[in-house]
DNA sequence: TTGTACGCGTTATCAC
DNA sequence: GTGATAACGCGTACAA
């Protein structure tokens, strides 16, 4: 069943079915409708390797994100197909592995695909995965992840106003001594609010802030990184962490520590994934709005994708803190 | 930069190209090394379109499920993909819409990419998705879903187990009123585990057991049927929930309702998905194991795929119960 | 073992 | 506004 058929059934040319099945092609009303009816009639389906062949353009867009174990990345999947399918693109899902020639290879075999595009979650500050789309000419957005040097278009939350929020939040309870069990430095969001914390810390005068950088966003990881700050004669009060995951370690080295939460210790967590509401206890954590982020970050694709020379830009959103339970008065 | 140049480069004809770089081909050692290098040396990509015009095959497979936003599907699409991708597929993930016409139009989509086949775990009994796809004659796998009439190959966890585990828990620790929130019929699961649960009532004498429906394993869904269940003069001393997403949902119902859980009424969920350890209380449920589960189901699609007349089989595994702290004795 | 020749289904560029 | 025709890049019988 190819286009030949439905010309034939329609007494045309194959040119013209093809222009008449298109939207821009220029056919007379009559002709399109005549062509339209014998392809529903016939139940044509074009080839689309075929096209893709031609035009040397699929209507894929590759989505890389990291640990799609990650309750934090489930929604924004969600955001994002959705949004991406509504103007007619499916996703090619990939999760990239650690190393540089394995990263690379992903992004090359996506291109392969003739993608459209890349929507990037996972990257690295200085990932292989950028520099090779940025060789191939592809079309990228980052979301929740900025990029070093700010090359990318990309949809991220204010880091610098969510350290804000969750510190304001802490000094109004009183507290003094607080530490951050930050992401990697390797990664965007990581750095960045380590340095904000850092930064804002200093403006307010708490000279012996603690800064530990974790190897992942992981429970494990937060919550060794935890220990080595909880463990001690002396701890903090209070601890923001770099993302939720990394709080659930905190939450687990604080019980390994018989420090209760927030009676001993309390904790800001961030992103306020699902389920973190129901916790023991509620945590309190940094909202970002993830349903705007991924459709925006969608949308800035399909942008990006029409028109090739848009300008690079960053999309900037307002974080929120969430009140819950995990947070309290400073006792010290 | 086509096979054509590296022929030339190689001193060799396209043909022998295409088979010095393909798997199968019958080539002179030397030949496929010279062309190798000579592919290597120009950085030559194979064109997939041509290649999938040619064979009408691609090495696309799609993933369907639901509710990206469940953090049960995270792990189930990480090893999904890892899987696959492993074998050389890659992963075209949608989520089907709601209507019958949409989700006869995904497949079809996904069928139009010349996707090898389809992973599904989204599929309700008699659902347009399975006839679309068995019309086409595209090998599928049901994940965590069986069919009603059996007649894909699946891969799910074994429902009569979970509830015969679920009902001994409660019986050994004194409960006689039991309830089950109930997932929607219309989903394999969601009608098995009813079934089991009602059967397995009766075997113990239990003859009040209640069971509600619910029109989809959400936790307001869950919230409702609960409240319809506690909100009376004698409650039923425990429930055993669907899932886990439902036993979220019982958990709300049950505080609106001022029941202490486990004291008052006691609570096992379905998936131990993430986070659920450490909601409060840590949540006793039934675990499937969902890493063996997608990574079987990756491997059955790909068993079917490669022999396309491979027997329609089901592989079911054992469910486990992990008994946190929202299951306890029976007060009355 | 290698080369020849054709076709896969579409779209784009021309004429008309 | 429509028809003819030439690619697009590859895989594969078949012949050599």
């Amino acid at each position: 069943m190819t286009i030949e058929d439905v010309a034939l059934a329609a007494g045309v040319h194959v040119a013209t079915v093809s222009r008449a099945l298109r939207e821009g092609g220029m056919v007379a009303p009559a002709t399109r409708e005549k062509v339209q009816a014998a392809a529903r009639r016939l139940g044509y389906r074009p080839n689309v390797a075929a096209a893709t062949l031609r035009t040397r353009r699929s209507s894929l867009v590759g989505v890389i994100v990291t640990d799609l174990g990650n309750p934090f990345f489930g929604p924004i999947l969600k955001g994002l197909e959705t949004e991406l399918r509504k103007s007619g693109w499916m996703s090619l899902v990939v999760q990239p592995p650690e190393d540089a020639a394995g990263r690379r290879d992903v992004v090359l075999a996506l291109a392969d695909r003739q993608v459209g595009g890349l929507i990037i979650g996972a990257a690295e500050i200085d990932d292989p995965l950028l520099d090779t789309a940025d060789g191939l000419q592809l079309p990228v957005v980052l979301v929740n992840r900025g990029y070093g040097e700010r090359r990318f278009p990309s949809i991220v939350t204010d880091d610098r106003e969510s350290m804000r929020l969750a510190l304001d939040h802490l000094l109004a309870l009183g507290h003094r001594h607080i530490a951050h069990i930050a992401g990697p430095r390797s990664s965007s969001t990581g750095r960045a609010r380590a340095e904000a914390f850092g930064d804002l810390c200093r403006q307010q005068g708490i000279g012996d802030a603690i800064i530990v950088e974790t190897p992942a966003f992981t429970r494990a990881a937060g919550n060794e990184a935890a220990l080595s700050v909880l463990d001690v004669a002396a701890p903090p009060t209070a601890v923001v962490a770099g993302n939720d995951m990394l709080a659930l370690g905190v939450l687990d080295a604080a019980g390994h520590c018989g420090l209760s939460v927030p009676g001993d210790l309390s904790l800001v967590g961030h992103n306020d994934m699902p389920l973190v509401d129901l916790i023991d206890p509620p945590l309190t954590t940094i909202r970002v709005p993830v349903e705007q982020l991924s459709r925006q970050a969608a949308r800035l694709l399909i942008e990006q994708m029409h028109n090739a020379d848009e300008a690079v830009m960053m999309r900037v959103m307002m974080p929120s803190l969430v009140v819950r339970a995990s947070t309290g008065p400073a006792r010290r």
